[in-house]
DNA sequence: TACAGTTAGTTATTTAAAGTAACTATAACT
DNA sequence: AGTTATAGTTACTTTAAATAACTAACTGTA
């Protein structure tokens, strides 16, 4: 992407939480660690996105990956400090939604 | 795009504002009314793209789009309440970039 | 031994969105 | 007639997202 002259540290953070379903990923691994079937479950993703999603979030450090050695396999997604700091962010724009929609 | 049971409103929201460059116009536009050029030039966003938001800005609400007979013709675009309402989390985001990136 | 079930993905293909560049209408100015 | 300016539009290419089918590793059952 281009960068913009205006603000690219907003421009960077838009580029990372707007990309489709990376704002709702958050939201839900605000209830806690997730599974991800789980995950996938609660949004209308498929698995191929969710897991690119989550490999570029793992990358920011907002979640975390946790492999448990179960059978079958466990794999756990968890917010990192990073990624909690968000939701004050993304419950204002909840907040809106629900003021203005 | 598919519903989410999750949070339509959250959803809905990340869907309009979670647009590519929907965020930056909206941060630009609060500095206060601004033509199409200055919007054009502040951004690295192309005519094309930024016309088709202003429109989808427009038909929600967020935007208001006045024309000014003037030779060249002059066009501003300036927030409206719902669109000022987003002031809060756009700085919520802002800060979190600070913050984190 | 062979087959179904489970989780966490990947691969292949189609469809939608974004990027890029060139073009248009209108009117003044040279 | 040709140039400049604003606010776009049109045509084309490239990238991202949606959809569906497939895979690996292991267990449990017939």
């Amino acid at each position: 992407m281009k960068e913009t002259a205006l603000c690219p540290r907003l421009s960077k953070a838009m580029e990372l939480i707007g990309k489709r379903w990376t704002a709702l990923i958050i939201y839900q691994l605000l209830e806690g660690p997730q599974r991800f079937n789980a995950i996938e479950s609660a949004l209308p993703i498929s698995g191929r996105l969710l897991s690119e999603r989550l490999k570029e979030l793992e990358k920011e450090q907002i979640v975390e990956r946790k492999v448990y050695s179960e059978v079958p396999v466990r794999v756990e997604y968890t917010l990192t400090d990073k990624g909690r700091s968000l939701e004050g962010a993304v419950r204002e724009i909840e907040t809106w939604a629900q003021n203005w929609t």
